[in-house]
RNA sequence: GGAGAGAUGGCUGAGUUGGUCGAAAGCGCUCGCCUCGAAAGCGAGUAGGCGGGGAACCGCCUCGUGGGUUCGAAUCCCACUCUCUCCGCCA
């Protein structure tokens, strides 16, 4: 969300932020109409009550020393029906105005390159080159199979499309490479581990941006104002929502592990086969807390937590800039890391590193008081993956797969694999 | 699921026969005095949001959340949420 004085203040810099992201401006004007008329409700209101209060006390006085008080008591009946109109018609248009403001994604950060959609984003740098094969090298969904490690057709009898059931040694890489990346982030990256609820409530999705907009995107439990989480983004973010942090503990940076679930409304026919897109998936995630002086450095950081993980499984990857029409609804500025996926020929993406800069913060009202006895002001909000697991498998089967069928574990893997060296049939 | 207790400022904790209560007191924190310096002591200050105004400043709202009663609600009524205790059920 952003901040209303701000947006009343800078209309043509919001104006600017949605011709760029291709959105259409219209919102904006009827946003700031809204915003006016709330003033002027308030100014009125506020003044009939403090004529309300100042005769209260009136009233007060005069019951103490025994004086008449019910002409000021009937005149105030005639004032507190008007202050009841007001407040009414206050309450409509500001519903109306939040509807507006929490409809208008962030502003791009400058460094944002202008572009449609994501044909426009931009590589920023790559790392090792798109393996090379001696061989016809087979698709994960195939290698799974063929591996007895991924079974799709039992987990659709389970539930549906889009699930997996991983077997065997599939089901232990999951784990491992769970372990394998929360240990590096906490152990080497600087990150406290948290294991948080997988359902959020509605204000968290909120918070974060997921509602009102997105909620066909979300699994939501009936009867229940709870819904499965999409991201740990949401849960994680939302563990300081309406809190004052001190100022000293910044930053704070937490990993965690949890299962994702997203519908993939609107994805129908897209990636069918395999692990690229599941209903549910596994992802360890980044979430930082910073100070805004210092939330664009965090960001490179970020993006160079998640990418140490590529490197050490030895995943062909590239690091891409979001063009302002990609850059998503909450960020300010966002990177994608995508692997190299020998099945696609192409990369695809597996990490997703954001900075929200106060987008969220101001949402989910959370703050940092710099010193004591200074004035708290917003966090900076930044989360990223590092790394989604089901892509990692996917990534990891097809780059590390062996002419005979069999696929190599990475050397940094082992020890969490109880020392396996290869996946074989 | 049943019964009961509770939810107040950064923290602890008063206030429930409605009327200067945004709120006592203590702790913490900030500044000043004292001191070579510190501690102790003394003094002052210390919630957030919104609005008006050039500013000084002024006003409105917030005592879990949302409604209601009333001229007026932290205090009364209703609903909901959360926490704690006991019982039941249960991985």
């Amino acid at each position: 969300m952003l901040d209303l004085k701000f947006v009343r203040s800078n209309p043509d810099v919001v104006r600017d932020s949605l011709t760029k992201r291709g959105e259409n401006t219209d919102v904006l004007d009827d946003l700031l109409a809204k915003d006016e008329r709330r003033r002027a409700i308030l100014v009125e209101a506020e003044d009939l009550k403090r004529r309300r209060n100042e005769a209260s006390a009136q009233v007060a006085k005069m019951k103490q020393t025994g004086e008449d008080a019910s002409s000021i008591i009937s005149e105030m009946r005639v004032v507190s029906e008007r202050i009841r109109g007001l407040d009414q018609e206050l309450a409509d248009v500001e519903m109306r105005l939040a509807e507006i403001l929490f409809g208008i994604p962030n502003i791009p950060h400058e460094s944002v390159p202008v572009g449609r959609d994501e044909s426009e984003n931009v590589v920023v740098r790559k790392w090792g080159e798109p393996t090379v094969f001696g061989f016809e090298p087979k698709p994960h969904w195939d290698l799974g199979t063929d591996l007895d490690i991924l079974d799709f057709e039992r987990a659709s009898k389970i539930t549906g499309s889009r699930f997996v059931v991983y077997k065997g040694a599939g089901s232990k890489l999951v784990r491992a490479l769970i372990n394998f990346m929360l240990d590096l982030h906490t152990q080497e990256n600087g990150y406290t581990e948290v294991f948080p609820p997988f359902l959020i409530n509605r204000e968290s999705a909120i918070g974060t941006g997921q509602l009102p907009k997105f909620a066909e995107d979300m699994f939501k439990c009936e009867g229940l104002d709870y819904y499965l989480a999409p991201t740990a983004e949401v849960p994680v973010t939302n563990m300081y929502r309406g809190e004052i942090l001190d100022g000293e503990l910044l930053p704070i940076k937490h990993c965690a592990y949890t299962a994702c679930f997203r519908s993939e409304a609107g994805s129908a026919g897209r990636d069918t086969r395999g692990l690229i897109r599941q209903h549910q998936f596994d992802k360890v995630e980044l979430v930082k807390f910073v100070h805004p002086d210092s939330s664009y450095d965090e960001l490179e950081r970020l993006v160079n937590d998640a990418e140490s993980i590529l490197q050490i499984l030895n995943l062909p990857y590239q690091v891409t800039m979001m063009c302002t029409g990609d850059v998503g609804f909450a960020a300010a500025k966002k990177y994608d890391l995508e692997v190299w996926m020998p099945s696609y020929n192409r990369y695809v993406e597996i990490s997703s590193c954001s900075n929200f800069e106060a987008f969220q913060a101001r949402r989910a009202d959370i703050k940092f008081r710099p010193a004591p006895g200074e004035r708290a002001e917003l966090v900076h909000t930044l989360n990223g993956s590092g790394l989604a697991v089901g892509r990692t498998i996917a990534a990891l089967l097809e780059n590390w797969q062996q002419p005979d069928g069999s696929v190599k574990i990475p050397p940094r893997l082992r020890a969490f694999m109880g020392g396996m060296e290869a996946i074989t049939r």
